[in-house]
DNA sequence: CTCATTTTGTTTACGCATCGAATTATCCCG
DNA sequence: CGGGATAATTCGATGCGTAAACAAAATGAG
């Protein structure tokens, strides 16, 4: 039950029923493909007739194909239809702190190539070198015509339509303006986001069917901790950009100081580095941490692999984040009720350590059984963030249309 | 941007544009009012013929009705529009802890008549008693024909669609049917919600022009702390029905006990028996606290007028209710940053004292000034709660339909 | 008063969209 | 090879936004 914002809206014009059905009948064929012409007439409960225009729009502009006949028990085979793409590809980007990924990826999230290089702080500096790259991955797979857009993650603070990085620890950057920097370099649309968001965005539109509903969240646990949250089927960026960041929500008052200035973040008490500091009994203030850690100190992979080694101190360090992470995470529950929380990073690897602490907090602490039970998914894929870049591109093909 | 749910959703009829556009109409009268058919064409940049043609829908069925001719330096005198809201009722039921309002309103918001009563644990003892005052007031306003509906809050947990309260501590209720047992009891239709979720309704709905923006939370402090989230102009129920529930994420790790079962939330530490036992000296879990309070021990309105009269233990009682809720309020701007944060409660009637706990916390752990600055408003309207009960009634009337 | 001007609101012809029925195109099977 | 079943298209009817023409009602200059 929407309100209709006044001051920003659209009144429907005689396209807006087509502009409508066509994206229904789009999401319909990308999520049940093959799917013939009179399947998609009896879900979308519209007339035949009407899924002929729509379809033959659709095929038109490119946005599926013809496949073959299928095979019918009784009567004319249907024409089977699929979205198309393998031949639309896109550019994902992901900044990190330490090293920035250029992936080049078809419209469905498969990997084409992947190329990593060190992450330089200055703005001009990193976009020349990503535009340099780009050129050359486009290039060297003769896909100069066919790629639709960049996506670029940030560990930071976003602003999507104007474009800027409004705040970045990690690389330092205020009020940082990228989109359209990064687009005259290249040529191409730039979208950028922050990157757990777009970790939610991937997983709403590239996940596994069924695997997203209406209302999750999705936790990034690396060196930040940062959540993509997911309300009414619809991304939170909050008024004024900066929604999201649970990973700064006070746990423990007087607890260990954050990178952001306060005291007891749950970034704090659940980052990596905060995990590596429990594991070395240090203080993640503490400055002969950073020495150590720049001196070939143990990463977090390695307190993993420790732990898994049968390392007690790795493994104590590993449970005592699941358990500051199920607090955290409780807070989410109870305040936003999603139907399930997504975790990536690193210390998925020692799930058997983490997961348990998580998942009792957040009974501990739910409200009602269905609450207490919300499912904890350490996610798999590889590659969260470059996943996310790509959504970036490939999301607003297939969104509904706005209205109203 | 949002996706389209392929396992429910709404193809466009040939109705589907007139809908959205008459909805749009509406709000636009209802904000704009008196207005004209003209300025409303020009407002929706959509010609003057379409909008006659909603108009003329809109006033047969008695949405809006004309007014007056208005003045015009030049040129034919305008016809003006105006919402029709003087003669189309609704009750509003607020069910508290002690006492249950049962109030007779029009559209508008505005009161016209108030009863209240002792309220009854027990549900058929309960809806026996509202259906009897429902009719008694309908009957004596002869209104028997023109109410368009009972809006019913909670203070509990809510599930809206099926009318069913999930759980409400406070009246011992669990999984009780509520909706379609009054709607029985008294012929009309009831909807029924969480009480601060309604409350966030209402400042959407029939706050004043500005009020709401698309992002905003609503807190009310009472007996219990729940806050209704407003998230991209819509609503946050979350899956299982329990969103909003802020008032029991965990502030201080082994803190005091929460009614919840659970230590350290907000809500034991901010609610108005918490600042009552922190005034005392009592622990909130101390059995001689509940003694206090059943012999006539101080209300949470004693406790702000003493305050107000110079005495040092309630003023530092409600100093720390204040810094407590500006730490769990710091939670809501980094996760949701929200534009705005009402709050409502007694103890708002202190907010000389409380405020500038809030603002402070708030301003600490704000990531970026704006989200530093988070503006939290007092909300001074008398009966939040039962405004929320109107607008449960009023919001589907006005709202934007559902397509995609 | 008369008449041009301006603005509001309605009417009309038309284009685009859904919708239902009729039609055509294929298939399977006996 | 013909009949039944299913897929897909075509066609006329209808709803609705759109643009232009038109009617209504006011102002103000001559």
């Amino acid at each position: 039950m929407r309100k209709i914002d006044t001051r920003d809206f659209r009144s429907a014009t005689r396209s807006t029923s087509r502009q409508i059905n066509r994206q229904i009948a789009l999401n319909l064929v990308r999520e049940h493909q093959p799917i013939s012409r009179a399947e998609l007439a009896r879900r979308m409960k519209v007339g035949r007739a009407t899924v002929t225009a729509l379809v033959n729009e659709l095929l038109a502009d490119g946005s599926i194909y013809e496949g073959e006949f299928a095979r019918a028990p009784r009567g004319r085979k249907p024409m089977m239809l699929h979205v198309r793409t393998r031949d639309r590809l896109v550019i994902a980007v992901d900044v990190r702190f330490s090293r920035t990924y250029v992936m080049l990826s078809d419209f469905s999230g498969t990997q084409i190539a992947l190329e990593t290089f060190e992450t330089m702080v200055d703005r001009d500096t990193l976009l020349d070198e990503i535009a340099l790259r780009v050129h050359r991955l486009l290039r060297a797979h003769g896909a100069e015509g066919s790629c639709e857009g960049i996506g670029v993650v940030i560990p930071g603070m976003v602003n999507r339509e104007s474009g800027h990085v409004l705040y970045a620890p990690q690389l330092g950057w205020r009020n940082v303006e990228v989109s359209s920097a990064l687009a005259e370099r290249t040529g191409l649309p730039v979208h950028i986001e922050n990157a757990p968001i777009a970790c939610a965005l991937a997983q709403l539109w590239l996940g596994q069917r069924g695997a997203a509903t209406e209302d999750f969240v999705f936790v990034v646990v690396s060196d930040g901790v940062g959540v993509g949250a997911v309300v009414n089927g619809d991304v939170v960026h909050g008024h004024s950009h900066t929604g999201g960041e649970f990973g700064h929500i006070p746990l423990v008052p007087g607890g260990p100081r954050c990178l952001c200035g306060a005291d007891g973040c749950l970034e704090a008490l659940t980052s990596n580095l905060a995990t590596i500091a429990r594991y070395l009994g240090r203080e993640i203030t503490s400055p002969d941490l950073r020495e150590i850690l720049q001196g070939g100190g143990p990463t977090i992979d390695d307190v993993v692999t420790r732990a898994h080694g049968g390392d007690q101190h790795a493994q104590e360090a590993l449970q005592e984040t699941g358990r500051y992470l199920g607090l955290g995470l409780s807070s989410i529950v109870n305040g936003l009720n999603p139907a399930q929380i997504y975790l990536a990073g690193e210390i998925t690897g020692a799930w058997d350590l983490i997961g348990p602490g998580i998942r009792a907090e957040i009974a501990r602490r739910g409200l009602t059984p269905e609450a207490a039970r919300t499912p904890v998914i350490p996610e798999p894929t590889p590659y969260p963030r470059l996943r996310g870049a790509i959504a970036l591109v490939a999301a607003p093909v297939f969104a509904a249309p706005r209205v109203g």
